[in-house]
DNA sequence: GACTACAGAAATGTAGACAATATTGTCGAG
DNA sequence: CTCGACAATATTGTCTACATTTCTGTAGTC
């Protein structure tokens, strides 16, 4: 996996991921209602250890709970959205400013190969691996550097990136292709700061320029505002 | 409250409220043992509740979860220490910039309110008043900022400023004090930007310089390490 | 025919009991 | 007296059953 520390723990976490990647790979859709006991029974666990699971996804924002309810995939609105990208468009930048002052070639060496697999996934047309993988791009960057704290951020901010490109972009599924992480790399092996700090937030500007953020999808669950 | 929107469904957020208060107050030290049951019975609530929230904690970076272990209050390392007041220093930069694009007048007597409300508890001496307000002021600051996002974070962010000063710094006990406060106010409301964020970082190198980061504070658990 | 009230169904929230596991204390051998 | 195995205790992890709440469908009334 992409992550050097777990923040969770076990049995939980992976409950967690499963779901992320689910509503990353829009087999969730948002709104989607998230019944307590069909989960245990999909996940072969104990009702009990798939509240924790939901507990812990509404304080990332992925999943919203109602009280006497149940639990719904969240429907971030269009300003919730836009926030997102400018917090991740800043956070992305210092994690770029840090790594280039610290990283290794060994550590290089770790993008090439993380580039290699994202190519491969690309070619084989694995969805699901695609996903993990583009997010996982960025979630190396943050490991390599070295700031376990901006990579808690950024994991959260990825979780609600899919969720948000999964609601207001209807053609494409994966976040961000190859070619760009490519040339980022490249800025990185030769240590050029402002190189990189451009090809990232341009990176990011185009998956968020593919969003239809001009109006607010109608939410699944308050009809009242959707239909008024 | 200082918060404006709840992560947390109601009485998971609770549980979580009180348990961080505690932490902040030094009335749970760093490598305490929470137990389930002892939980339970103080917040008169289930114990699946309390796992919850418990979950909820650890994914917060408050708590560590040793399965079948239990729960304790984290230790963070130095390098964790310091990690935390350097992306802090970075997301308050970020606050104060957006904030001072965008702040009204009526927000401003908002900050005023709860300066004079922090010179009220420090006159009266409410340690738990100082510990919810001075973090509050920031809070605040992110809040009329206008980012959820950035809310969030820097709500984490405070929260884990708490424990490693409960674990750094043995003198004092409050964060920071209203005088720090005062002028950034005053450079808010000339819409000084430059000023703010020099305040800021200044404001926040106090607290990071009053904290003893030199040297490894030997863990409760891993006595090994400490005792080795 | 439309609206209200009520009953049934379904899902969540909670409590309790039981099993699994780790820690602690005790006994005995060397 | 020290070390190691073993039993006792305490705590976590899980499952089951039940209470509470909400939603849905139906019948009754105007």
């Amino acid at each position: 996996m992409y992550h050097s520390k777990e923040t969770v723990t076990g049995a939980t976490a992976e409950i967690c991921e499963r779901i992320w990647l689910s509503i990353a790979e829009k087999r969730l859709r948002p709104g989607a209602r998230l019944k307590e006991e069909q989960l245990a029974e999909i996940f072969d666990v104990s009702r009990a250890r798939v509240r924790q699971a939901l507990a812990v996804l509404e304080s990332d924002g992925l999943v919203t709970i109602v009280p006497n309810r149940g639990a719904f995939v969240s429907e971030p609105g269009v300003d919730e959205a836009r926030d997102v990208f400018h917090v991740r468009k800043q956070i992305e930048a210092r994690v770029i400013e840090r790594l280039i002052d610290r990283i290794t070639d060994e550590e290089i060496q770790l993008l090439d190969d993380h580039l290699n697999n994202e190519r491969e996934a690309d070619q084989r047309g694995d969805t699901s691996a695609i996903i993990r993988l583009s997010g996982g791009f960025h979630l190396l960057l943050a490991e390599l550097a070295g700031s376990s704290f901006l990579f808690g951020i950024l994991r959260d901010l990825i979780s609600r990136s899919s969720l948000i490109t999964a609601i207001y972009r209807g053609r494409h599924l994966h976040n961000c292709g190859p070619d760009e992480h490519a040339s980022l790399i490249e800025c990185i092996r030769k240590r050029d700061k402002a190189g990189a700090m451009r090809i990232m937030q341009a990176h990011l500007q185009h998956v968020e320029d593919e969003l239809d953020l001009t109006e607010e999808v109608p939410t699944t669950r308050d009809l009242r505002q959707a239909l008024g």
